[in-house]
DNA sequence: CGGAATCCTGGCCGATACTG
DNA sequence: CAGTATCGGCCAGGATTCCG
């Protein structure tokens, strides 16, 4: 569990709290959506309509919540230009950059096992 | 998108459908339930009920649930003991190892983060 | 243009019960 | 012990509308 990396790293009167901090933080950013957004971002900074164009089928509903809950954790910082009509840019921070570097690892790795899957889909009959 | 890191690796009368099934392995493994498994097995074999014990607050249908999925995409491997009581055993298979390494890191990158995050939590207000 | 609020529906997920 | 099936509540998430 993820729990188990953290031990040894803070008191353990805080053992539980950190671990429910943690459990808390992978159900946010474990999420599809999420980790379209980190990847579409990568080092660019965007808008907020160029993101919904980049993301395929994401709803304004979805993108406004995630980059929500991103920001709210600290992924992604949210500038807004007080032009009108108004122009609100988003980009990674520097732990969404570290995060980056994890999606890029598992589009590489879909990249690389995608007829793997395809076929192991094949074969299995349920 | 996640789609740009497949450009050039197969036909161009491919890229929508090699796409599609990209996102769509995307959508089931980019699952908090599934992470936690992968993480769970590392290069143990566990059976069904140490898996269940293992992932506080999993219930018995998202672990099945997960479970399937996994293994009809080739990530976990399923043998049954025909023994009685039954003993069911799950582990990762090379694709599953792959994907394994993406997830540890998501792991490091929690721990590493978590005080980052929470502060930024703090500050968050809306 | 970006965001918030509302409504509404599909399906996620837990609880329970039943097989082998 | 492991898996399947069924039911039901609840929420994710889409569509729409209105605001700054």
């Amino acid at each position: 569990m993820v729990t188990k990396r953290l031990k040894g790293s803070v008191d353990d009167a805080d053992l539980t709290r950190a671990d429910s901090l943690a459990r808390e933080i992978f159900s946010d950013v474990a999420n599809k959506w999420a980790f379209l957004i980190i990847e579409s971002l990568g080092e660019r900074t965007l808008r907020f309509s160029e993101l919904r164009n980049e993301i395929e089928g994401i709803s304004h509903k979805m993108l406004t919540q995630n980059l929500r809950m991103l920001e709210r954790n600290g992924l992604v910082e949210r500038t807004v230009h007080p032009t009108v009509p108004p122009r609100v840019e988003y980009t990674l921070t520097e732990p969404g950059q570290g995060l980056r570097a994890t999606v890029d690892g598992m589009c590489a790795w879909t990249h690389r096992y995608l007829s793997h899957i395809e076929t192991s889909r094949a074969r299995f009959t349920t």
